[in-house]
DNA sequence: TCCTTATATGCGAATTTCTGCATATATTAG
DNA sequence: CTAATATATGCAGAAATTCGCATATAAGGA
């Protein structure tokens, strides 16, 4: 059952393994943009940018649209942006524990009164 | 908000941007399982398989524990199994699109008997 | 203690990815 | 047609990944 698919979910997850990309990505969240947009909020140069789209367009994360000189992207499969909030979930329940943590180690050090 | 995560986030899809790493999940599916039958089950070298289970353990995703000579690894957070479905999901689609793509030139080419 | 089994880690070469810069393409204005 | 704007692509060097192989560690048995 679906053997030859785990090079392909592979490719999928290494389109979104780049910070700039999840960037990009959060910012369609709220809709179509055009790279000009990308380039002002994420303050990068515009050859950067391309380059990064051009990797979520190939494997079909992202599409565009052209309107007038602009070039419009957004996400192709919303369910993006539930895997995305899925990630952003497990790592705030990691974050915490890992500060939990940390708390409990301070008071066992307080405690001690080194 | 979150403005720190995208890097995170970035890091836990990098982890996951393998394709042994993908079957290693898959398998774990299953439940708790330990590197000698990801050996078996993957026919990778054992030296390979142990990189790649430090991968997803540096990211937290799976965790191990060891009982007698053997060590037994798990996933930390089910909802990677999630993650992994939406993702095959939106695969799936994208490939059913393309092969309806397909039919449909082809249908065009045999209209036009060429 | 010594050996065996199970797993982890270190290292080097080949491959891939990233970034910055130069340049190409495409659309609209003049 | 020419210039200007918006975006894409090509290329080179630096950095990161991957794999295979050798070796280290750790637990259990003789």
């Amino acid at each position: 059952m679906a053997e030859r698919l785990y090079s392909l979910k592979a490719e999928f997850f290494k389109a979104l393994a780049h910070p700039t990309r999840v960037r990009i990505l959060e910012q369609l969240r709220q809709g179509e943009k055009c790279v000009c947009e990308f380039i002002e909020d994420l303050e990068l140069e515009q050859p950067n940018i391309s380059q990064h789209l051009a990797v979520l367009r190939k494997e079909d994360i992202v599409v565009s649209r052209k309107e007038g000189l602009k070039v419009l992207y957004r996400v192709k499969h919303p369910e993006i942006f539930q895997v995305l909030d899925l990630v952003g979930g497990i790592l705030t329940q990691e974050i915490a524990t890992t500060m939990a943590e940390l708390q409990g180690l301070q008071g066992k050090v307080e405690s001690k009164g080194s």
